[in-house]
DNA sequence: CGGTAATTGTACCGGTTGGTACAGTCCGTA
DNA sequence: TACGGACTGTACCAACCGGTACAATTACCG
């Protein structure tokens, strides 16, 4: 009984020190690369640990198995994303806030040679009907990005700058929505034109409640 | 030499009989099903073999490598597509048109029970970054969808009915984009909500633009 | 220092998967 | 009715992949 059944992530039990924290960090990072830019399904558990420079045994000490690491390679791409939105968003006060963000969106996919899409739309895209658990978590990740937009619109609202006819909960679902659609364009035509036009018409939409 | 190289999807240089063309439309139409629900890395040849009822020599015999039977499926998959866009802007000419198409994306994901998204998205997801033949082809098959409405906005503006300073390319690659996200958030979410609000506010943007 | 637990290295295994070999059968045609 | 080529059935294989066993080694703590 190596690896004690009913923990979710596994060893949280075990006391983890800095080393077995540093190697698992290592490890987790290395596969959300490769699972950004390859895949789940296509991302191995070996070829983790080579670009991590771990073993075997590291791996199945720290992780259950390899939807356990999955799972954390989705947990830290939210975090990544969301903690970005939220910085610009805290940096950039009233309607500047959600546009830079777009444009940091658009910038960040041009920096990455349009590689990969969105890390947690791809994964959603691959995982979504394959493992229920992490559909929900996955479905959490696209809700808590969606749900500090609409925060946004009703704080622009709130103040007088947002139309009160506009609907902030179904405006924040559509800029999500053509953010992913345009992401997964552009990484599949590989040049940002698709990507600046929806984020464009998106821009101009949102902008038309401006008062 | 069993398999003469160069051909693109295999024995279109050999005769088909009848009965030959069926078995392989057999089996691209089961992998379809199987790559619309599992994708292309999770779906095997064996599993779609048994679903067509065929044996792997069949197989072999039709295809070159699985990754040809991926490309006959994306073709499949985007006749499918285009094939339902076009009767609609058919018959149903003008705004209406574009109306009805876009309930009918909402109707048919409804239908599958969200699962699988849009089937020529949910490739492109998994497959953009991985195989570089195949991305064009995927690029190729989002620009003929995205071409059919510009095509149809061009039409309106024509006619006086569209604004002379709406861009039906950026509008139509805008509409598309939203149309994956939204149709990738709701096989996420398992629910419509999403659906319905991106397609909401899409046309209410579209609509904006009308004369 | 000594022991206990966290951590790591190495070798291995069983199942799955894409692909092949090859013998045989169907079927249109002359 | 003979023949060639399209078509099909069965058995097999090498590579890969997730996961395990187990021994060795570090490092914290009393």
């Amino acid at each position: 009984m190596s690896h004690p059944a009913g923990g979710l992530t596994m060893p949280t039990m075990t006391t983890l020190t800095t080393r077995g924290r540093a190697t698992r960090t290592r490890i987790v990072e290395a596969a959300a690369r490769l699972v950004h830019l390859n895949g789940v399904a296509a991302t191995t558990v070996d070829q983790v640990l080579e670009e991590a420079g771990a073993g075997k045994s590291q791996f199945y000490h720290y992780f259950g198995t390899k939807d356990d690491l999955v799972e954390a390679v989705l947990e830290f791409q939210a975090a990544v994303s969301e903690g970005e939105q939220t910085r610009i968003l805290e940096q950039h006060p009233g309607w500047d806030g959600i546009r830079v963000w777009l444009d940091a969106v658009v910038e960040g996919q041009r920096r990455a040679d349009y590689a990969g899409g969105c890390p947690i739309g791809s994964m959603a895209a691959e995982m979504a009907d394959r493992d229920p658990e992490l559909r929900v978590r996955l479905g959490e990740a696209f809700e808590r990005k969606r749900a500090a937009l609409e925060h946004r619109l009703r704080e622009l609202q709130d103040d007088g700058e947002l139309d009160g006819a506009a609907e902030p909960e179904g405006l924040a679902t559509f800029v999500i929505a053509t953010l992913q659609g345009a992401l997964l364009l552009t990484s599949t035509l590989k040049h940002d034109h698709a990507l600046a036009q929806a984020v464009g018409e998106t821009w101009r939409h949102l902008v038309s409640f401006r008062r």
